[in-house]
DNA sequence: GCCGGATATACTCACTTCGAGTATAAAAGG
DNA sequence: CCTTTTATACTCGAAGTGAGTATATCCGGC
């Protein structure tokens, strides 16, 4: 009996924000995730991925988290014998100073997801999507109302509210639904930019992850400079959320939080008031989970 | 170059509750979580995982997700060419009807965390052992304030209130501190029942993970029969949050998510006035991510 | 048949949080 | 000096949450 001989490889979804654009470090000119075969040598998933992202890119790499692990048989690499276990990890690149618009290897997240992108009010590009998954709705017979329920939940219709957190499942309806090159439609009716194989569903697990995370971990202060402003902390979070915050309630969650001083400086960068730097409070770093109990509890 | 050829092994947490007591299922009388190697054959990890279980199990599972991937060097397995990665998945099995006490294979929870379950006020036992993490606290010296909150973080000291999440960080705090046998110390010295190798930490992130989504997802109700009382619902929340909760409060929150409908029947099992029974609303099933923003959002 | 014990269910109230809007401050440029 | 632009500060009502109290309905004993 051959047990569970395969080959392992690591995936890593690494992203920065420059400016106001969420990007993802990328090969192959964008159509590939970074990825590399899991050596002996490691002591742990974990240290392998961190040792080897630092040799590839310049980059430190803060955050580090597991996203999941991909085994499929439709993956199946070059040679027949075995099978490629792929484990995928989200990483958190503080990108320096330098924003490099053209900087090779990073992509925005929103070429690859463009109906991911609610800043500028609903996407024209969702019209066009719902109105394809309608036809998808309709042409089952069965099944035709749970089709139905799940559509509207996952992009905000029928009276549903738009949720950002729920990218994955998006990305796969529309695969279901044959809306996307890897699903074999025509690139000409598909939506957004296609990548290699299973990687952008890997890049939208990511972007899900991170999207549901920033809420109530304080990791979005890993892609932050040593000193930044509100206005800035603000346009990075909206970035990642791919929506428009309200700015003085933005400002009262941050400040109740106490996640952040200020330096003492100011900056008049942007031209108008010059805005106090602040920096995260490296005190609180690792613990501390935001509120918390969401269960009634008693006084017990 | 040998590049990442390496076992795939299935690891299961499968959990059930019966009456008041969160079980898990185990081999060998209780040491080891069931897990078998990874068959070529399956389609996906997830349904090989299924299929597997409904083979060794009568149960039939509901729910099912993946937990994380191990792979560290020192979980190398009988030979030494390559290296067994191990993902790992949690299991939700209803248990039907039939309690039995003594059902060979499921064991308790709170055999192997006894410090965990709150119902009855703080356990005793953790007098002792965040006693045992003071001194470990104080032999630190040089990062010894980062020691300190991170033990008074995880076990509720200092201030900090108790979090039942944070199971998976008690565990690597007490197996840093050397405080259970799988690190090495000796059994007397060592809290809670032990099991093979890391299967232990498993078992903690499987539980870590159900206390921190039955809080944003009904996935309560795939341990749950066809219909309950609200007390039941009550007291199997309970029972994997190790936490008594405030009654009224809790019937308002659940009825206020709309989860639930009434049967029309009640039962007077429990003698006092009969409660009424509820099933679950299968309508809302996967959608529905409870709540949600916890961002401040703007009108646009 | 009535009463206390036990459990289920319903209602109230103060306090905190949250969404939304408005007002003031400090720079730059014509 | 006045307008534009961005930063910062304050207010208010609605909704949600913690905690406690009141009423209903069964059982068993007297």
């Amino acid at each position: 009996m051959t047990i569970g001989l395969a080959h392992a490889e690591l995936i890593a979804v690494l992203s920065a924000v420059t400016g106001d654009e969420p990007r993802v470090m990328t090969v192959r000119s964008g159509d590939a995730l970074p990825s590399g075969p899991f050596e002996l040598g490691h002591r742990s998933l974990q240290a392998g991925l961190r040792e080897w992202v630092g040799d590839q890119t310049g980059h430190p790499l803060g955050y580090l988290e597991q996203l999941y692990t991909f085994a499929d048989r439709d993956r199946t690499h070059e040679d027949a014998e075995g099978r490629t276990i792929s484990i995928s990890y989200l990483g958190l690149v503080r990108e320096q100073a330098a924003p490099g618009a053209g900087k090779p290897g990073w992509h925005g997240w929103y070429e690859y997801f463009p109906w991911e992108d609610h800043r500028g009010g609903r996407p024209e590009i969702l019209a066009a999507i719902t109105g394809r998954l309608q036809d998808w709705v309709a042409a089952e017979t069965a099944r035709r109302e749970h089709r139905r329920r799940r559509v509207d939940f996952a992009f905000g219709l029928d009276g549903a509210a738009w949720n950002e957190d729920l990218g994955l499942q998006r990305y796969e309806l529309m695969y279901e639904a044959g809306l996307v090159a890897e699903a074999g439609c025509s690139p000409a009716k598909s939506f957004g930019r296609s990548m290699f194989a299973d990687h952008r569903r890997i890049l939208a697990t990511g972007i899900a992850r991170l999207r549901a995370k920033i809420k109530y971990r304080p990791v979005v202060f890993e892609l932050m400079p040593e000193s930044f402003t509100l206005s800035q902390l603000q346009r990075t979070v909206e970035a990642l959320a791919g929506l428009t915050l309200h700015k003085p309630n933005f400002r009262r969650l941050i400040d109740q939080q106490e996640l952040i001083e200020e330096t003492g400086e100011a900056t008049s960068e942007t031209g108008g008031r010059p805005a106090k730097l602040f920096r995260y409070r490296h005190a609180v770093l690792e613990e501390r989970a935001l509120s918390g109990s969401k269960l009634p509890l008693s006084r017990n």
